[in-house]
DNA sequence: GCTACATCGTTAGTCGGACGAACGCAACAG
DNA sequence: CTGTTGCGTTCGTCCGACTAACGATGTAGC
C-alpha cells in the first residue's frame, strides 16, 4: 500500500496544484515557456509594430544578403503561402524592395533598404530587452546553458528530420 | 567598413542557412522545440488513442485525489471550456466517472477509475520513451540542467503572472 | 426570506499560426 | 516541342488557446 494509494483521501489544497508528474515532463516545460515566450515577444513586437516574421526575413537579408522569396522562405523557416503577406507588410512600410529577377522572371528579389536596416537595428535592440525579461530569473552563464542545450536538441531533431522541417 | 557590408555581396549558399542571430535567439529555439515536442508527443499518444490533455487529467486525479471539473481546470492548466470535451473523451472509455456533486449540486465530481490507473500507468512509459526520443542527443544530467532551467523560468513567469495562467 | 453576487458546467464562436492544394507562369532538360 | 520542376500567389483547412454568454445553483448581506 505504499505505491498506490497515493492520493485517494487527501483534503489537500490540490486545488491549484499541478502534479510535479506535469510540471517535470519536459515537453511541458517547453509548451509553457514557449506559450510565455510567444506572447512576450508578440506583444513586445507589436508595440514596434512588427512581428517576429518581420524580424527574421529582415535579419535573414541582412546577413545573407537578397533572394527570392523562396530562399527567404528556406532561410527563415516561413510557409512559402505565409511569405507573401509578410513581405507585403514589410514593403509597404518601405523596409525591403520586391523586384523581379531579370535572371529568371518567376522570382522577386527582395532587397533590404536603409531604413530596412536601420529597423532591424531597432527590432534587435527591443528583442534584446524582452530575452533580459524572459530569461531574467538564469545568470549569463546558465543563459548559455539553456541555449546550448536547445540549439543540440534541435540540430539533432532537423537533422534527418523525420517530419517536415519547421526551422 | 568593417561593421556595416556583412554580406550585401556574398554568393553564399545562403540558400537554406538560417542566421546565426534567428538560431541564437532563446525564443526561437523554444518555439521551434515546443513544435518538434509537440509533435512528437501528439503522435506518439495518438498511437496508444490517448492526448497529452488525458494524462494531464489523469495524473491529477491520481496524486491529488477526486475534484469538481472547475479544479481540475485549475490543476492541469486546461481551459475549462475544453474541459468538457476531455472528460467526455476520458469518461466514454471509462477512464474516469463523472458523478453529480452531492454537496453542491452545481459541480460534477470527476473519479478515476481502476482502468484509469491502468491507463495512466500505460500513458506515463510511454511518454517516458517519447521524452527519450525527445532528449536523446542529451546526458542525464544535461535533462536534469534542462529540466531545471526550464522550471525555473516557468516559476518565474507564472508567479507575479502578468498576463492570464497558462500553467 | 429576499436580493445581489459568485461559481459551475456547457455551448458556441473568435483568433491566430501552421500547413496543404492547386493554379498560372516561366525555366529547363530531353 | 514536351514533360517536369520551381516560383509566387490565392484560398482553404485544421488545431489549439482563448472569450462570451447562459442556465442552474450556491452563498452572503440585510
Amino acid at each position: 500500500m505504499s505505491s498506490r494509494a497515493e492520493a485517494a483521501d487527501m483534503p489537500y489544497d490540490g486545488e491549484t496544484q499541478t502534479p510535479e508528474r506535469l510540471r517535470r515532463r519536459a515537453s511541458r516545460l517547453l509548451s509553457g515557456m514557449s506559450a510565455r515566450s510567444d506572447r512576450l515577444m508578440n506583444e513586445g513586437l507589436a508595440q514596434v509594430d512588427a512581428r517576429k516574421w518581420h524580424y527574421a526575413v529582415l535579419a535573414s537579408l541582412q546577413e545573407y544578403g537578397p533572394g527570392s522569396q523562396a530562399t527567404l522562405s528556406r532561410r527563415t523557416g516561413i510557409y512559402r503561402s505565409d511569405m507573401v503577406g509578410v513581405l507585403n507588410e514589410l514593403a509597404e512600410h518601405g523596409l525591403v524592395e520586391r523586384m523581379p529577377d531579370p535572371d529568371d522572371r518567376r522570382r522577386n528579389v527582395i532587397t533590404i533598404t536603409a531604413q530596412g536596416r536601420r529597423h532591424l537595428r531597432r527590432l534587435d535592440k527591443v528583442l534584446d530587452d524582452l530575452h533580459d525579461e524572459l530569461l531574467a530569473p538564469l545568470t549569463p552563464a546558465e543563459r548559455d546553458q539553456l541555449v546550448h542545450l536547445l540549439t543540440r536538441l534541435l540540430d539533432h531533431h532537423t537533422q534527418q528530420a523525420p517530419h517536415p522541417p519547421t526551422s
